[in-house]
DNA sequence: ATAGGTTTACCTATCAGTAGATAGATGAAA
DNA sequence: TTTCATCTATCTACTGATAGGTAAACCTAT
C-alpha cells in the first residue's frame, strides 16, 4: 500500500472543492457534486462541513497555509530578491496560468458579495501575506522604504493577476508574458 | 413628461442585468428577480430574452458599444498618447473601482467555464477592443512597433484589471493607485 | 371608417432539476 | 457503550424554461 492509497474523506472533499472553486468559485460546486464525485451522499459531506463556508473556510485556510510555507523565507534563503521575485512569476504562471486556471483568490474576489464574512476575512489576510512577501522582497537589497516596497507590491501582484484574467478571457497563454514580462530581471 | 419617464421593458430588464452581473457575475440573477425589480413575471422577461445566455449577450454588446464609442478616436482626436491613456486609467477608476466594482469583463472572465458560446465569444471580442485601441494610443507618437504596442497594452489591461481586484479583496480603494501609478505620466 | 387578422407584451400555471440544509437511523470501530 | 461516519429521507427554496391564454394595440383591405 502506498502512502496515497487511502485518503481520509474530510481531506478529499476538501480537494474536490478546492478544484472546483479554482474553476468556477464559490457558486459552482454543490455537495451533491462533491459527494458524488467520492461516492457518498450529500449528507455526509454536511457532516464533515456543517455549511459551505465551513467548507470554503478550510478549503482556503488550507491552501493559504500551504501556499505560505512554500514561500521561500526572505531573510533566510540565499536567494536574491531578483530570483525570488522571478520564481514568484514563474510559479504563478506554472501553478495557475499554464493549467487554464485562474487563482483561487481571483475567483473568490468576484464572488465577494455572495461570501460568508469568514471567508471574505479569510480572503484578505490571503492577500495581505502575498503583499507582505512581496514587499519585504523588495525591500531586501535596495534600499526602498516601506511604503514603496508596498506599492511595488501591489502593482506586481495587480499584474499577476490581471494577467491571468486576459489569458482566460482570450484563450492566448502568451499574454502572460507579455502582461508580466517588465516585471523581471 | 420628461423623455426619460418612461422606459421600454426592454432595456429595463437589461440596464437590471448589467448592474446584477456587475455586482455578482452570471450566476447573481434570475429570470425572476429581473423581473420582481420591474414588477412583471419571469415568463416576461423570457419572452424579451428567450434564455440567459441571449440576456447577457444582449447586455454585453450594448455595454462594448457605449464603451466603444466613448473612446476618443485615437487618430482624430487631438489629446496626447499620455492624456488618453491617463484618461483610460482615470476613467476605469471612476467608472469601477469607486463604486466597490470590477468590470463586467472581469466578472464574466471567472464565470468563463459556465458561460455560453456566443456569451464567451462576446467577451473575447471586448477584450480585443480594449487591447487594440491602447495599442493604437502607444504608437501614436512614440516610433513603437505594433508588437511592443501590444505588449504594451497587455501590461496596461492586465494591471488595471489586477488593481480592481486587490482593491475588491481589501477593501482599500488606495490600492488602485498604488498598482496603476507606475503607468501614468 | 371599420372589420378582420396579426403582433405585442404581458399573464397563469407548471415542469424538471438543483440548491443547502436537517432529522433520525444504522453499523462498525474504539 | 459511546463515538464516528455514513446512510435514507425529506424540507423549503430557487433555478431556467415552456405551454398556452388574454387584452390591447396595430395594420390592412374593403
Amino acid at each position: 500500500m502506498s502512502k496515497t492509497e487511502k485518503k481520509d474523506t474530510k481531506s478529499l472533499i476538501m480537494d474536490l472543492a478546492e478544484n472546483a472553486i479554482i474553476e468556477g468559485g464559490f457558486n459552482a460546486f454543490s455537495f451533491r457534486e462533491l459527494a458524488a464525485q467520492i461516492g457518498i451522499k450529500s449528507a455526509s459531506v454536511h457532516y464533515h462541513f456543517p455549511t459551505k463556508g465551513d467548507l470554503t473556510v478550510s478549503v482556503l485556510r488550507r491552501y493559504k497555509d500551504n501556499f505560505a510555507s512554500e514561500l521561500p523565507c526572505v531573510e533566510t534563503s540565499h536567494a536574491s530578491a531578483n530570483q525570488l521575485l522571478n520564481g514568484f512569476i514563474d510559479g504563478f504562471k506554472t501553478k495557475i496560468v499554464d493549467n487554464h486556471n485562474m487563482s483561487i483568490c481571483t475567483m473568490l474576489t468576484t464572488d465577494v458579495r455572495q461570501l460568508p464574512d469568514e471567508v471574505r476575512e479569510e480572503l484578505a489576510d490571503f492577500y495581505r501575506i502575498k503583499l507582505n512577501w512581496l514587499g519585504s522582497v523588495f525591500m531586501l537589497e535596495t534600499g526602498m522604504d516601506e511604503k514603496q516596497a508596498q506599492i511595488k507590491a501591489c502593482q506586481m501582484l495587480a499584474s499577476l493577476h490581471g494577467a491571468s484574467i486576459l489569458v482566460q478571457a482570450t484563450g492566448d497563454v502568451e499574454k502572460y508574458e507579455d502582461a508580466v514580462g517588465y516585471l523581471r530581471q
